[in-house]
DNA sequence: CCCGTGAAGTGGGATATAGTGGGATTTCGA
DNA sequence: TCGAAATCCCACTATATCCCACTTCACGGG
């Protein structure tokens, strides 16, 4: 399935090393990118990881909005200027860069998130507590959506 | 037949293996996904189980909402990150994820409902209470679904 | 009526691999 | 040329996966 889905912690190491879970390695591949990711800020104080392609098709909804908004050219450098690519060893890992750790608080554990088209890096505590006030209002938008 | 029917009750393992009974299997099987489903978190404290194809249809409803919204990620969050692709091993079993098993309650043992389009999986318990709950209403129940 | 056959569900041991840690080597800047 | 840091490579462990065997039950034939 070429759909990001499931929930996985890992470690982080002393070298800001982190796993990539299996499942969602297998996501990458099936979309034909088996090593090369592209981290950036993401909304809700975590981190987007897009496949090259994902990121590009990305951008161009970012292209698309208006850039008389000055709240468009500051969301523009946020997206790109923060975005670096990183390749998954062959371990399965990736080097999570300091300043994008830093910008969401993760410090030595990782939440990945599969979220369809995307993937998304949370601090654990973060995450929990974002899923935790979410959850009342689920049931309710998915009868909209489960049939 | 291509639509999913019978209520059937199975072990699960130390392993957190369960057969898929045999009749699920057959429809799994017209559907044309006799070895790969999709487990998600349901409604009403059960999980739901879908094939492939059936859950990236339902993905389609929420990806036309606004990445824009908070509450469209938040509910993208719940949707994706709660399901996990699951393949039907050659004894005809599946392995449930801790997760979903603590998210609804189930312990040892479970219980597979054909719900026409989609498979139910319940705590024996849970299921037990909800039918015992609703039956007296079956008859009312009716003139909502029949119209 | 009894036994043979096969399928469905279950249990357990052997093997593979995902996740992690640490050392070695290379790269880059001073 | 030297030192720090990043990258590469190998090793270990816990867990998941694969594979085989057993049991129960339904069915059918002798």
């Amino acid at each position: 399935m070429n759909l990001f889905t499931g929930c996985y912690t890992h470690a982080i190491d002393a070298k800001n090393r982190v796993s990539v879970p299996r499942k969602i390695v297998d996501t990458l591949r099936d979309l034909g990118s088996p090593e090369e990711v592209v981290l950036t800020a993401g909304l809700d104080r975590c981190l987007f990881l897009y496949t090259p392609a994902g990121f590009e098709q990305m951008g161009k909804a970012v292209e698309s909005s208006p850039l008389g908004q000055s709240s468009t050219r500051d969301f523009q450098r946020n997206f790109y200027a923060s975005a670096e690519p990183c390749s998954i060893d062959r371990s399965g890992r990736i080097v999570l860069p300091e300043a994008l750790k830093a910008l969401v608080g993760i410090t030595d554990r990782v939440v990945f998130a599969g979220v369809g088209q995307r993937v998304e890096l949370w601090q654990p505590e973060t995450w929990e507590a974002r899923q935790m006030a979410s959850r009342p209002q689920y049931d309710k938008q998915a009868t909209d959506v489960f049939r």
